[in-house]
DNA sequence: GTGAAAGCGCTAACAC
DNA sequence: GTGTTAGCGCTTTCAC
C-alpha cells in the first residue's frame, strides 16, 4: 500500500514505507528493519527479496518516523555570529561536512555577535529540535554559560568562554597573539596597536587575544597605552576601518596594528590607503583567521592561521561523542594547531614574485 | 508523565509531551494541541490553565512528531556550490533568515559545482527529508533539468537553466552583462576579455553572462577575438588570477576585464599587481555579485549588484507557496533587480575621498 | 530466522 | 468547547 496523501494544497505526496516494501517482498516489516539497518542477521534468500524490492519501489526511510521512534532528531545546530564573515562560512562547510559524515544534519543559527540571541541559543530556544549544539559565543560570558539550565549537549568554540563544564575546541589564542606580536617586533615596530577589544569591558573583563596582546607588550619591556587599544561594536571591515581612522588622529600614531581578525585588519589596510598611510611601511598589519581574502588583498594579509577544519571536525566529534555516550569523561579543553602566516602587510613587496 | 529515557550512552532524555501537559491541566491533549496550535477555538479559562502548565513544565513541540504526521518535514534544502563564495554565503544567510519566518529550517548542500553533485541533489538524493529544494545550478543543463523525476518541489536560482518546468529566480543577466560592458566602452576600453566561461563549451553551449558579453561587443560593433575569453575550471580567485596571467601573454592584451563573477575579479586584479598590469589604468575591471570584499579591495570593485536578499527571500516565498499549494500556477521567471557598481577597478581613484 | 504488535508525540476526524 | 482515538513510519521486544 504506497501511501498517497493529499496536501491542503491538492499535491501528491507519495511515500514508499516499509510496509509497502514488506507486502511487496512478502515478509515482515520487522525483516525488512533488519535488511535496512543490519541490526539482526537475515536469511541470504530474504535479503535479496527485499533488495529488490526496495530497488524497484525506491525506499529511503523516514527521517521523521525514525526519530520520533528514537528519540532524537539527527538535526545538530552550529550557532555563530554571521555567515558573512568568511572565517565562519569556512568553519560552517568544515563542520557540515565533517556532520555529514555521521549521518547528522546541520541547522545554522545566527546569532549576529547579539548577547540576547546567544543567551536564546544557549538556553535551547530549540529544544526538541536538536540533538546537541556547537556554540561560538562572542559575548556570552563564563556566568552565562554556567547558568546555563538545558540538556542538550553543547560544544563551545571560539575564544571567549573558560572554565565552564562543556568541551571547549580552539586554538591557544594566546599563544597565537603572542606569535603575532612578537613578529611585529621582529620587525622593529615599537608602537602596536590593537582593533577590536570588546565594549563591555566590565562584563568581559578581556578576551585573549587582548590579553595576549598585552602580555606580549609586558614581555617586551614596552609601556601599555590605552589609547592604543580600540574597541569595536562588531568585527567587520567597517570598525577596523574606523579604528584605523581613530588611531591615527592620535599625536603618536601607531606603528603597527594587531587586529582581532582579518576582516578588522582588512578594513584597516582601507582606510590607511584612503588616508595615505602606507602599509607596512608607516604601519604594519596582523590579522587573525586567514581567511582567503587576505592572500589576495592588496598588500597581502600577515596573519594567525588557526586549523578551521581541525576545529569544525573536533567540535563535531565531540559533540557526537557526547551524543552517542561514546564520550562521557568530563569536558575538555582541546586545543587544535595554529600558524604564523607572514605577507606584504609586515613585510612589504620582498615576498612578492618569491 | 514525563517521559524519560536512557540512551545508549546512559544520557537522561527528557520530553516533556502534551500528554505531560494535558494530565497537568487536567484537560485532554486535543485541547492542548488547540491552544497550541490555535486550529480550534479553547474557552479562556482552560486556555489559561493550559498556558501554565506549558510554562511550568517547558514544553515544546517534538518535531518529528509532527512532521510524521504531517507528511513532512519542516526542512528545505539550499545546494549551492560552496560557502566559501562570499556571494553564495550572503544569499545562504538570506535564504534561511526569510524561511525561518515560516518556520522552516535549511539544510544547506554544497555541490562544490560538481556535475555528478548536482545530479544528485536534483534527483532528490535528500528524499524524504527535505520537503523541497532550492538549488543554484553550475553545471546542469536543461536536458539534465528535464530529466529530473523527483516529485519534491524544487526552485532554481542563478543564471544558467532556461525553458524548464521549475521557478527561476535571477537577475536579468544577459542585461547586467549588458550594464557592465557598457560601462567599459563608457570609459573607453576596446579590447575587452572575459574571465569565467565553461570548460565544457559543447554541453553548455552559452551561459549569460558570457552571451551579454558577446551581445554587446556586437552591438558596439567591436570584434570578437576568442583569444579574450578565458574559460576557468572553477570560480575563485585563483582562476581569475591564472586568467589575467594567460591574458597578459598575449601579443596584444586586453584594456579591460569583465568577470565572471568579483572573485575571478579580485584574482585578476591580484595578479595583475604581480605583473606590474596597473588597474584601472592598464586594465579596467569588472566583477558581478557585489560581495563585500569589494568594497574595500584595492583598488574597490566596479561591479553588478544583485539584490540577493531579494533572491533568497523570492526563491524561499516560490518554494514555500508551491509546498503549501498556494502556489500551483505554472512556473514563473521571476526576476529581481540589480544595478551596476562603479568603482576605483575601472574610475581610478577619482572615487576616493568620497 | 522471522513475525506480530506496542508505542514514540502529534493532528484531525469524529463524537458529544 | 472539549474529549477520544486512529494512525503517520519506524524500531524493538517478545514470541515462535
Amino acid at each position: 500500500m504506497t501511501t498517497v496523501r493529499v496536501t491542503s494544497g491538492g499535491n501528491l505526496v507519495a511515500g514508499v514505507s516499509l510496509k509497502d516494501i514488506a507486502k511487496r517482498a512478502g515478509v515482515s516489516v520487522a525483516t525488512v528493519s533488519n535488511v535496512v539497518n543490519g541490526y539482526r542477521p537475515v536469511g541470504e534468500a530474504t535479503r535479496e527479496r527485499v533488495r529488490r524490492a526496495i530497488d524497484e519501489l525506491g525506499y529511503s526511510p523516514n527521517l521523521s518516523a525514525r526519530h520520533l521512534r528514537g528519540g532524537r532528531t539527527g538535526i545538530i545546530a552550529l550557532a555563530i555570529p554571521e555567515l558573512n564573515n568568511p572565517y565562519f562560512a569556512e568553519l560552517a562547510e568544515a563542520t557540515i561536512r565533517e556532520a555529514g559524515k555521521h549521518g547528522y544534519i546541520v541547522l545554522l543559527d545566527h546569532t549576529n555577535g547579539d548577547r540576547d540571541k546567544e543567551l536564546l541559543v544557549c538556553q535551547d530556544f530549540r529544544a526538541q529540535v536538536i540533538d546537541g549544539l556547537i556554540l561560538s559565543p562572542v559575548q556570552l560570558d563564563r556566568t552565562d554559560v554556567l547558568n546555563r539550565t538545558s540538556k542538550t549537549p553543547m560544544v563551545l568554540i571560539g575564544e571567549r568562554v573558560y572554565g565552564v563544564p562543556y568541551d571547549h575546541i580552539a586554538i591557544d589564542n594566546t599563544a597565537a597573539s603572542a606569535a603575532a606580536m612578537q613578529h611585529l617586533l621582529d620587525i622593529g615596530r615599537r608602537r602596536i596597536a590593537f582593533i577590536g577589544a570588546q565594549a563591555d569591558v566590565n562584563r568581559q573583563p578581556a578576551h585573549l587575544r587582548l590579553l595576549g596582546y598585552r602580555k606580549a607588550l609586558r614581555t617586551a619591556g614596552l609601556p601599555f597605552d590605552p589609547h592604543l587599544v580600540v574597541t569595536t561594536a562588531q568585527f567587520g571591515r567597517r570598525d577596523g576601518a574606523a579604528g584605523l581612522r581613530q588611531l591615527m588622529t592620535l599625536p603618536s600614531p601607531p606603528d603597527a596594528v594587531f587586529a582581532y581578525n582579518d576582516l578588522i585588519a582588512i578594513g584597516a589596510m582601507h582606510a590607511a590607503r584612503e588616508l595615505g598611510v602606507a602599509v607596512p611601511d608607516d604601519v604594519a598589519v596582523v590579522g587573525f583567521d586567514d581567511i582567503d581574502e587576505g592572500r589576495y588583498s592588496n598588500p597581502t594579509l600577515t596573519t594567525i592561521s588557526p586549523d578551521k577544519d581541525g576545529i569544525g571536525s573536533r567540535a563535531v566529534a565531540s559533540l557526537i561523542g557526547r551524543l552517542q555516550g561514546s564520550r562521557d569523561d568530563r569536558p575538555e579543553e582541546i586545543q587544535v594547531p595554529f600558524a604564523l602566516v607572514t605577507r606584504q602587510s609586515t613585510l612589504g613587496l620582498d615576498l612578492v614574485h618569491r
